[in-house]
DNA sequence: AAGTGGTCTAGACCACGAC
DNA sequence: TCGTGGTCTAGACCACTTC
């Protein structure tokens, strides 16, 4: 059990504020020699600080302390942006892709509508100082949304929603799960095809009760932490 | 990259239902065989399936397939046997220790009270279909509930709050995120130091508004989703 | 007692990122 | 182009579970 001991060795050096947040650690190679221990065994290690957040791996780029994790509230409409802001981060979005489409089945059962229903489809990619955090992916109903497509919508949806429809968010079903990036969304991230990461799916509804969208969030899971206060509902 | 072709045939014969959730996979050495690789890659392809929440593994035991997890609700205050069995699994649970103590540090910054305060610590272990996924640890402010050591709590603290103390939750303050499984609790989840986990922390109300207890849930992260339906508050 | 998973070694080649 | 991380091989020993 080696590796139990060089976790905690660089375990102590994070908390210790030797490793800053972001940094990055030396080669693979030479840390291993530095713990007198063979490469496997070294990745061995990290890929157990990676599980518990304390570091992360960016594919073929190396491996990095864990800045502090960004809390979310699924119980508020703060968008990214002033999530962020409000955490003293700085926060920075991309549009990945956007398009016009008929619902797809994953998307459908969540909206609860007809396959053949017309959607926007779009993908932002999250950035917290400069490092990609999250890929999001937007499935919102067209009709409610006349040229969406014109708007600008990169930062903020609430407020286009707001702002151009009179639409507020009222209620939303959230749903948290583990999960894991492939494909597309782990090249995004600039991850390793099967990093662990935390799904997030809402559907949301607006001031009159109407289903209007819903959203998938793929975080990197060392990013993000969930909190919220919640009144209780007795039931008998 | 042969591991993505071994997970992902591992995985269709999991969704086609080859592989009923709970059954033990043959001997990784016999796997390793069939797949035509080397022990290392077949741990790797099982090791982003456990990632996914696919599979799971017991300490020496070996690997298993995930049941479907357990729907969690942070803001009703079912029990997690009542939970279970609305869900149709068969829940258990398991007192791992009891103690009057004073406070903890991590917990004394939960309760917000000082680092004398005494509290009743306790530890359980949850079970589903025997399965064990969760160790839960409690810290209640000992001053509110006199005699709690005698009473049996080992299923539900919120029945004996009510019956015994006419004390209800009202309010509840949840914290949720990733995290790995060491020394004692991983043991009694019977799973190898560092295997991913979910940690749920809550900080608990009653119906006058006063802090009573919170507890620290570490759960297999493949054994839980969280799930709940919230009002949204605007700020502006 | 046999078989299994946990851990570890000492290499290797390749493709990609950084320069 | 050079070094790095990603991936893989072919073993080995031990402690533990299972029979």
């Amino acid at each position: 059990m080696q590796y139990l001991k060089i976790m905690e060795s660089i375990n102590e050096q994070i908390e210790a504020g030797l490793l800053t947040p972001g940094s990055k650690f030396p080669a693979e190679r030479k840390l291993a020699e530095a713990f007198d221990t063979s490469r496997i065994t070294l990745r061995e290690a990290l890929s157990l600080l990676e599980s518990d957040g304390k570091v992360f791996r960016e594919d073929r780029r190396g491996w990095f302390v864990s800045p502090s994790p960004l809390s979310y509230n699924p119980t508020n409409t703060d968008n990214f942006k002033t999530m962020a802001l409000k955490a003293g981060r700085e926060p920075r979005s991309e549009l990945l892709s956007s398009q016009l489409i008929p619902c797809p089945r994953n998307a459908a059962k969540l909206l609860g509508v007809e396959a053949f229903t017309k959607v926007f489809k779009f993908e932002r990619l999250r950035f917290l100082d400069e490092r990609p955090v999250a890929v999001t992916i937007n499935y919102v109903i067209a009709e409610y949304f006349p040229r969406l497509e014109e708007k600008n919508f990169i930062e903020s949806l609430t407020h286009t929603y707001k702002e151009d429809y009179k639409v507020l968010y009222s209620q939303t079903r959230y749903h948290i799960r583990t999960s894991s990036l492939q494909g597309d969304i782990a090249q995004a991230l600039r991850a390793t095809s099967g990093s662990p990461a935390m799904l997030v799916e809402r559907v949301n509804h607006d001031q009159n009760g109407r289903l209007i969208d819903c959203d998938l969030e793929y975080w990197r899971h060392d990013a993000i932490n969930i909190q919220s206060v919640a009144t209780l509902t007795q039931e008998d």
